[in-house]
DNA sequence: TCAATTCCTATAAAGTTTATAGGAATTATT
DNA sequence: AATAATTCCTATAAACTTTATAGGAATTGA
């Protein structure tokens, strides 16, 4: 499952990208209103979007958030490991979130190959699906 | 991720079925040892398997646990759903775990496709390995 | 009767997710 | 310069989930 907050992200992203032709930016608060996310927690997601350079924010009464890039450049393997991390279903056949299993002798194990075969299907349909893609 | 429960349960599932031959059936307390996974934590895990068919257990000095099945036909779907339940990324397109997203119009969702296809082929993979397959 | 097991319920401990609070820094406008 | 509205930041609370344990009841073969 991913989390509510990825779920807000991809929601609020989806609506930034149908806004994008706005001159100025949008605010959190209206996106919180619209998509009906709290707002404070909103405010967090949006900058981690934004250190992730995923959006483009600017501060002061006129500001507000805007995508940093096109939203056919936007993927949801991006959204998915910032907000939730790992998109494999085991830490160690994650490809960006790669950990040992503690007590699992990585050479001899037999479980790994399925999860990865999952994890490569999953990457391949989130890789190939940009915010664009869901307008 | 699957959790470490279904982690546990998977092992315990693979001990049992490499030891599918013994004429007697099986401690928890054994595989807990071998797989080195806490008692009480198994001993639950163990019930849950049974409690769905899975696994057939006896009481008393020399009961146990053995597979109520043979070990090709119990399928990672059915061991994953059991222990974790929903395999589908969002609750609006599980099968066996369907739930409505509160706030969300689902007629005109834009976002339960692609989640449905991730749906369909990690279905087909868990769908179609066995513990048998995990020897 | 004993010893070892499964079985059951309750609960504790730890960790994660979700959400809020309170304000600092910034910026256009008045 | 003051104001009002925003983003930004840190800390923390509240709720929930996962992981694990405790304490024993029921069962069964020896």
């Amino acid at each position: 499952m991913i989390s509510k907050k990825c779920k807000y992200a991809l929601k609020a992203l989806i609506y930034l990208a149908k806004n994008q032709e706005r001159p100025t930016p949008i605010f959190s608060s209206e996106i919180a209103e619209q998509e009906r996310i709290p707002k404070k927690f909103l405010e967090t997601i949006l900058r981690e979007l934004r250190n992730a350079q995923i959006l483009h924010s600017s501060r002061g009464k006129t500001g507000g958030y805007k995508l940093n890039k096109a939203a056919d450049q936007i993927l949801l393997t991006d959204l998915i490991r910032i907000i939730d991390g790992p998109i494999a279903m085991l830490p160690c056949v994650s490809l960006n979130y790669y950990a040992t299993c503690p007590e699992c002798d990585e050479s001899s194990c037999t479980i790994k190959g399925v999860f990865e075969k999952v994890r490569d299907e999953t990457l391949a349909i989130f890789g190939s699906t940009s915010i664009k893609s869901l307008l």
